[in-house]
RNA sequence: GACCCCAUAGCUCAGCUGGAUAGAGCAACUGCCUUCUAAGCAGUAGGUCGUUGGUUCGAGUCCAACUGGGGUCGCCA
């Protein structure tokens, strides 16, 4: 049992003992800073059923708590707040049992399975800064789930075909004169944007032309022939033109081995590959199964629907009157697919939220047609990343590019280092370890650390911070307690003996005993921002107590070996945080 | 037009599901390195929580309307 839930209890029997029934559930707060305690309990709810002013009553409930005797040891009361005094006992067997427990906080394998399907490319350009939120969104939110004691599928839907991708293979075909990535030595998936922003170029002037020639603006987008020629090429390659689908693969492999170099990079991987050139047909037979339910209503030129007025959403079309699938088709069938082969209990989709609305409706879908795992069916939906000049827009080139990002945060992390000038004796392989670390955590907790629902900016002129509230600070405070530790020997590594303690050491022993909280919410919440701020929270209340005390010069020797084991019980947690959020750790920075 | 999100300091964001005097970081200003890593710490200044009503002991938080911004309403994915 738990601080609060011990104190919960007590109050509610001191409640009982006092009053009589107590007819609301204990509810307990965090004390405010600018006063004594660490818990507070509202007594104002109460005021009908103690009958008295809110101070006696308070009074009354603290009187009885404190008579306990543990763990409350002091209590005070202003208004109708009573702030309760937690004994020093509690932090020093905290301590005790913890600080060298390098498994804080994360519980184990005793909760089910999960699936987190994220990233989901489209194979015709590179990765931007936007894929970059998906991608520590999706891998944050699965070491998350983990922590919280999950089983955890990672997968990768990978929307391989359709008209988009045959822009690039055409305008390829049409102006590449053969490029490869070999021949040209550009990364894959930079070669096929290329040309997916030439199809774009091309298509434009096609209907400028056209416009010119003297037909209105709708006609000419329908009618370029550049276009025309992608929807015969679509049409081939569904039919099994063999020229059409060796370009297709061979495409398709650069954009691949391009996304694997990103991937890697940022440092996310997945358990499960789809393709939706495999997954497309999938659903129809589901669809089959809803019209003889009833679910689905098939119109009178053969397509079918599903009717969703009683839920305040519209009529939704599930199959063409032609008998093809769209897109909820396949995402109806892939559902099926993934719980047959994994049988997760939760399926978290990691998808921004302009397709809010898509996920509402398969949802809703998969709970008509009595799929049971539906209600573990969440969509993490978050925000775009806007740039000061809007939206990016991969057609026009308006995009930060991840590759670019990357690199670009590894420089300024080199620089910021340099000019710090605190990494003499270390390797070249070394130094470039630490420049990749430092500016991936910068970007992470960049992202992170903001509310994923929350739409966000990014400026390009501006590089992101190294100080402050950053992922460099966390890593910072645990470089630095690092470097401590190496020389502090090993005689602190023992039983110390109870002690009283500083204010700045009971506050951080104080944070370190909410980790495994933060990590219940983030978990509930699906949220990485909580552990982004968490990290935060913790590292400050560090150096302040850093600042404040001394380590490795403290006299008395039973005060060090406690003061040691908080600096080595806080590393421990850093990482554990950082682990979370996708951060790696360095040693010395 | 209908529906869904969002709005807190000059900027970027918190605010633990209704509690006390609304908090951090950046930018600005002031201190602190002959002492355990100054990518740090302490401090000053900065607010009508978009607007107006409502609910109650109490509202940044819940409800309604309005304003502004974004998104979705394809037999595209």
């Amino acid at each position: 049992m738990n601080i609060e839930q011990e104190l919960s209890l007590q109050i509610d029997q001191a409640i009982t003992e006092l009053y009589g029934e107590n007819p609301v559930a204990v509810k307990l707060e965090k004390t405010n800073k600018d006063f004594e305690g660490q818990y507070t309990f509202v007594v104002f709810p109460l005021l009908r059923i103690s009958k008295k002013n809110p101070q006696d009553t308070a009074a009354e409930i603290g009187e009885k708590l404190l008579k306990n005797g543990n763990p409350v040891v002091a209590y005070n009361v202003i208004k109708g707040f009573l702030n309760l005094s937690i004994s020093d006992r509690v932090w020093y067997d905290l301590l005790q049992q913890n600080w060298y427990n390098t498994t804080f906080g994360l519980k184990n394998k005793t909760e089910g399975r999960v699936m987190v399907e994220y990233s989901s490319p489209n194979t015709n350009k590179p990765l931007h800064l936007g894929h970059i939120r998906n991608n520590l969104l999706g891998y944050s939110i699965a070491e998350i789930m983990r922590a919280g004691g999950h089983e955890v599928i990672k997968a990768n839907l990978i929307n391989d075909r359709g008209i988009h991708i045959c822009k690039s293979m055409l305008a390829w075909q049409l102006f590449g004169n053969g490029e490869t990535p070999e021949s040209s030595g550009m990364k894959g998936d930079h070669l096929v944007g290329k040309y997916y922003v030439a199809f774009d170029k091309a298509y434009k002037a096609e209907i400028d032309s056209l416009v010119a020639g003297g037909l209105d603006k709708e006609e000419a987008e329908k009618s370029a022939p550049i276009l025309l020629q992608t929807q015969e090429m679509l049409r081939q390659w569904e039919a099994g033109n063999p020229e059409i689908i060796k370009l297709w693969e061979t495409m398709n492999g650069w954009v691949y081995k391009g996304f694997d170099h990103t991937y890697k990079r940022l440092g996310v991987d997945f358990d499960k590959y789809y393709y939706e050139s495999n997954t497309y047909t999938l659903g129809k037979d589901i669809v089959a199964e809803g019209l003889e339910k009833g679910v689905f209503y098939r119109k009178e030129d053969g397509s079918v629907w599903i009717d969703l007025t009683a839920e305040g959403l519209d009529h939704k079309l599930v199959l063409r009157k032609d008998g093809t699938s769209v897109y909820i088709t396949q995402d109806i069938g892939t559902a099926d697919e993934k719980f047959r082969e994994f049988g997760a209990e939760k399926s978290i989709y990691v998808v921004g939220n302009e397709q809010d609305y898509h996920f509402k409706v398969l949802f809703l879908i998969m709970q008509k047609l009595g799929r049971s795992y539906a209600p573990g069916m969440y969509h993490l939906s978050y925000g775009m990343v806007d740039l000061p000049s809007g939206k990016m827009k991969s057609r026009e080139g308006t995009v930060v590019d991840a590759d670019d990002l990357l690199k670009e945060m590894h420089e300024t992390a080199k620089a910021k280092t340099l000019e710090l000038g605190k990494t003499e004796g270390m390797e070249v392989s070394e130094l470039n370890n630490l420049y990749e670390k430092l500016g991936l955590a910068a970007l992470k907790f960049f992202i992170l650390k903001v509310d994923p629902k929350k739409r966000m900016l990014f400026n390009p002129q501006e590089s992101i911070d190294f100080q402050g509230d950053t992922g460099p600070f966390v890593l910072y405070t645990y470089a630095r307690i690092q470097s401590m530790l190496k020389q502090a020997g090993t005689d602190w590594q023992t039983h110390v003996s109870e002690i009283e303690w500083q204010p700045s050491e009971k506050e951080t022993l104080e944070c370190l005993y909410g980790f495994p909280e933060a990590v219940h919410n983030a978990c509930r919440d699906f949220n990485p921002a909580i552990i982004a701020h968490y990290s935060l929270e913790l590292a400050k209340a560090f150096n302040r107590l850093y600042n404040e005390l001394s380590f490795l010069k403290e006299t008395d020797t039973n005060k060090r070996a406690a003061r040691l084991q908080i600096a080595s019980f806080t590393a421990n947690t850093l990482e554990n945080a950082c682990r979370l959020l996708g951060i790696s750790m360095v040693e010395r920075m």
